[in-house]
DNA sequence: TTTAGCACTCTCGCATCGAGAGTGCCAACG
DNA sequence: CGTTGGCACTCTCGATGCGAGAGTGCTAAA
C-alpha cells in the first residue's frame, strides 16, 4: 500500500529485498531520522534514549546505530559525532516507518474554503496552492498550471477591436485560453481591406468551429486548403498557436516559500540554495518530471542522490500530478532539504493533488 | 539633465545643495565607488593611486579621503580597513559622477530582436523583459505587466463551449484580456435554460458591445438596470471582472536572475537575501512603488537607507515605469546590493523602458 | 543479549600572536 | 601652501594551540 503512492525516480538507491530489520532497529532508525529532522544535529545515542523513551540504555542503542550504518541507512559526519541517516535511511522510513500525519478537519475545510473563494481559471489559484502546500510544510513550493499534452482545438472567437485590430482568442479542450492578435497587413493582404468587418469575422469563426472541434495542430493544418480564404488564414494563425502550447511542457512555474527553506540551518550558505532557485526559476528540471509523474499517479519522493541531477544531492522533492486523467497535466510539490519533515509533506501534496482534481472535474463538468 | 531622469524617493538623503567638491575629490569618491563596485573590498589610498593613475602620493588621497568621510560621502568599516562609499556618496555619484555606460548597438540589436520574437501579449514577453535586464547588469531583476490603472470595458465575447459551459471573454480597454465560467444555476434561474445558445449569446454580446464601450464598473453598473435579463446578468458578472482588475494594483512578478544577487559576497551569508526574496514574492513592496513612478517618468534610483523600509538597508533598486501614458501602467527594474553597477543598471532600465512602451504603443496603434 | 565502564577520537570554542594593510600626523620640500 | 615621504599606531585576519565536551567502539561482567 506504500509502494502504489510513492514511486522512486531511479532503481539505483532502491532498497534491497533482502533488507529486513529487527524490530529494534527499525525503532531506532526512526527514532534517528525524527530526531534529526526536528533539530538538524547528528544524533547520539545518550540523547536519543532520553528523549524517545527507548527502554534501554544507549550501549545498546549505539549497537543497533552501528548495525544500521554497516547497512547504509546511517551515516557519521566524522568519529565522535551522531548519527545522521543516509538518503537510503529516509527511503527505508518514508516507505515504510513513518507514521503519516494527515492534516485534520479543521486544515482541510480551510484550505477548501480558500480555493472555494477564487476563480479556477485565475492563477490566483495555482498561487493559492502554492502559498498553501509552502506554510503547511514549511519548504518550498512549486505549482504549474494544467495543461494537455497534445493542445486541441475547442472554440474560437474572433474579435474586431474599435482601434481596428483583429483578435484571435481561442479556447482549448483543456479550458485553457490563448489569444493572439492579427497581423494587419498580412490580413489584408490575404482577404482585402473589405472583408474583416466583426460580420464577416462571426461567420469565419462559426466554420472554424464547425470543422475544427477537437483538431489538434496537424489535423488543423490539413484542412487549411479547404476553408475559405478568412477562415484559412485565421485557421493557419490557429496551428501556431496549438504548436506553441504544445511546445512548451511547462509554461509557468508559481512558486512560494523559499524563505522556508532559507531558514533551515543547512541553507545558512547562501551559495547552498542555488540549485533550488534554479529548479524554481527554470522550468527543465521539471519537465523531466512531467512523464515519470504522468505514467503512475499518486505522490512521488525524490530524495537526494536519487535524483539525477547533480546539484540536488542535499535536495528532496515531493511531488505529485494533478488534472483531468488523459486531458490536462498540472504538477505541484515541495522542495526542501533531504532532511524534510516527510509524515506532513506526503498528505498534504496528496491532499492537495486530490482537492484539485476535484474541483476541476467538478467545474469542467463531465469534459469529453 | 541628470536630475530629471533620476529622482530620489525620499528628501531626507538629498544631497545638501552647498555640497560643492573640488576636482581632486571628485576623482577620488569616484575612483572608491568604482573600485568598491568592482572589487567589493574596502579601498585603501595605496591600492588606488596605483590602479587608477591618479598621478598623486597615496598621503594626498588619504587626505582627500579624510576629507570626504567628513562631507559623509564615504566611511570607515574599521580603523585600519580601507574605505567604502556611504549611501550619500553613490548618491552622489549616480548624480554626478557617474559616466554611464550605454548599451552598444550590438546589444540594443539583439534585444529589439528578442523582443520581436514573443507576442505582446504573452507573460513571455515579461519574462523577455526580466531575463535581459538579469542578464545585462548581472542583478536580480523584476517586471510587472502593464495595467490600466482602472480596468474600462473594451470587447465582450460570450463562448458557448460544447460541454454546457458558457464563457465571457472581456478585453479590456488597455488590451488585457479577462476571462470567467458563468455558473450555470444562477445563470439558468435569472433567464430560463432555453435562452443561452450561442445565438442569444450573441445577441446579448451585441448589445454589450454596444452600450459598454469604455465604462469603467460603477458606470457599468449604472447601465445594468436598461438591459435585458441575459446581458444584465453578463453585465453584473463584467462588474465583478471590473472590480476585480481594479483591485489589484501588481497582480504578477515576474522575476529572474536571483542567483546573480546571491553571488555577490555580500549575500554569502543566506539569511542576507531575504528582503530581496520577499520583495519578489510579495507585491506589497512594489505597490508602494507605483504611485512614485507614476507621477515622473524615467529611471528612479533608490539606495540604500533611502528606502522607508528597514530591511532593506543593503539593497539598491533601479526601477522605471513603462506602458502607454494615461492607460496602462507597468514596472521594470533591478535590485541589489548598493554596491551596484549603476553606470550599467541605468541605461540598461532606461532603454528597455523606453523600447517596451515604443513596442506597445506601436502594437496597440493610437489607442485612443 | 544487554549493560556498565573506559579509553580514544574528533570537533568546537576560545585565547594568543604575528603579519599585513591602512590610517593619521608631522616635518620637509618645491 | 599644497604635496609628499616617513613613521608610529591600530585593527583585522589567519594560523596555532589547547581544553572541554560529546560521542563512539570495545570489552568484560551481569
Amino acid at each position: 500500500m506504500a509502494s502504489d503512492r510513492l514511486a522512486r525516480s531511479r532503481g539505483a538507491t532502491s532498497i534491497p529485498p533482502a533488507l529486513e530489520l529487527t524490530d529494534r532497529q527499525r525503532t531506532v532508525l526512526r527514532a534517528v531520522v525524527e530526531d534529526y529532522v526536528l533539530t538538524a544535529v547528528p544524533v547520539g545515542s545518550k540523547g536519543l534514549v532520553d528523549r524517545y523513551r527507548l527502554g534501554v540504555s544507549p550501549a545498546t542503542v549505539r549497537s543497533a546505530m552501528a548495525e544500521l550504518e554497516a547497512l547504509g541507512l546511517l551515516t557519521h559526519p566524522h568519529t565522535s559525532a551522531g548519527r545522521v541517516p543516509s538518503d537510503l535511511g529516509y527511503r527505508l522510513y518514508v516507505e515504510s516507518l513513518m507514521r503519516e500525519a494527515e492534516l485534520d478537519t479543521a486544515d482541510r475545510l480551510m484550505i477548501r474554503h480558500q480555493f472555494s473563494q477564487v476563480q479556477l481559471t485565475s492563477n490566483e489559484w495555482l498561487r493559492l496552492a502554492a502559498a498553501v502546500l509552502a506554510g503547511s510544510t514549511r519548504s518550498a513550493s512549486v505549482v504549474t498550471p494544467a495543461r494537455a499534452r497534445q493542445a486541441r482545438f475547442g472554440h474560437v472567437q474572433l474579435v474586431a477591436l474599435p482601434d481596428g485590430t483583429r483578435l484571435v482568442v481561442l479556447v482549448l479542450s483543456d479550458g485553457n485560453v490563448v489569444q493572439r492578435r492579427l497581423d494587419r497587413i498580412l490580413l489584408e493582404r490575404t482577404v482585402g481591406a473589405e472583408g474583416t468587418d466583426q460580420a464577416a469575422l462571426d461567420v469565419a469563426a462559426g466554420v472554424l468551429n464547425a470543422t475544427l472541434a477537437g483538431q489538434s495542430a496537424p489535423l488543423v493544418r490539413r484542412r487549411i486548403a479547404k476553408l475559405p480564404p478568412l477562415a484559412a488564414h485565421v485557421a493557419e494563425v490557429i496551428v501556431g498557436m496549438l504548436e506553441e502550447a504544445d511546445s512548451v511542457v511547462v509554461e509557468e512555474v508559481f512558486t512560494d516559500g523559499i524563505v522556508n527553506v532559507l531558514e533551515q540551518p543547512e541553507f545558512a550558505e547562501g551559495s547552498k540554495l542555488r540549485p533550488i532557485l534554479e529548479i524554481l526559476q527554470r522550468s527543465d528540471f521539471l519537465e523531466q518530471l512531467v512523464p515519470v509523474l504522468a505514467r503512475s499517479g499518486g505522490v512521488h519522493v525524490i530524495i537526494g542522490r536519487e535524483n539525477a541531477n547533480d546539484a540536488m544531492h542535499e535536495v528532496s522533492l515531493v511531488f505529485a500530478p494533478y488534472g483531468a486523467p488523459h486531458q490536462a497535466l498540472g504538477l505541484l510539490g515541495v522542495l526542501g532539504p533531504t532532511r524534510m519533515p516527510y509524515p506532513r509533506a506526503i498528505p498534504t501534496v496528496r491532499y492537495l493533488s486530490t482537492l484539485m482534481n476535484e474541483l476541476i472535474s467538478s467545474h469542467y463538468g463531465e469534459l469529453q
